[in-house]
DNA sequence: TTACAATATTCGCAAATTCTAATATCGCGA
DNA sequence: TCGCGATATTAGAATTTGCGAATATTGTAA
């Protein structure tokens, strides 16, 4: 089935948004691209780190670079990615509207009728 | 930092997604709601295993539930969720169309110029 | 060519995910 | 109440992921 061929690669897609870093770089690409130095400054990561992030969204088309001289500036590949950003954040708001636990550690999980 | 929590949470529903199988019942739920026993015979899954992904969508607001006797249904919890799933996987779509080298397992990393 | 700054990669380990097997719960009819 | 079908939960092993530490690469200027 090449169905399920797609469904993985869609998985590692989401996979590659699944991270609060990735996410944040993410949204600080959405304004402006950035050099790796820059969001070094602007997050609370090492270098190291943040550079592993990069690389995997670059290998999944998240994000893509320029190089001058010695910096690489980030930024977002493709503009779709930000609206599914936006919409999933939209999903989670709701979700947090009509059930308000979550956000203060209160794991109270969703019955089933 | 409020922010950071944000992107935490947001991270978990990427997470969610981040599936397979999972994203396979989204996309046999955005036609109609279906019973769990339904979707067993539908999917090449166990119950158990099944059910266990349906209870982690479940307690994201991702899907939700109606009981009848003694089956349960399950349907898209917010139809966002389709949209978002439909982004993501244009940006994967037009990610392969640049390189098309990730269908068969070749995995040529993304360079930095 | 050498040195240095910016960025990338590799390695090893703790933590998180996923699956199967086994068990539990829930609703209904006899 | 008892038994059964539908669904849910738990436990444990195997795999994957995230991160720090160390190291490598790349581009530029002296």
């Amino acid at each position: 089935m090449v169905e399920t061929q797609l469904y993985v690669l869609h998985a590692s897609i989401c996979q590659t948004l699944a991270n609060p870093k990735r996410l944040e770089i993410i949204d600080r690409l959405r304004k402006s691209e950035m050099s790796v130095m820059q969001l070094t400054e602007a997050m609370q990561i090492s270098q190291a780190n943040l550079s592993q992030h990069l690389a995997v969204m670059r290998q999944k088309g998240i994000v893509k670079t320029r190089r001058e001289g010695l910096n690489v500036y980030y930024q977002l590949g493709n503009p779709k990615i930000v609206q599914a950003c936006d919409l999933m954040r939209e999903v989670l708001l709701e979700h947090l509207e009509t059930g308000a636990e979550l956000v203060r550690g209160k794991q109270e999980k969703e019955s089933i009728p």
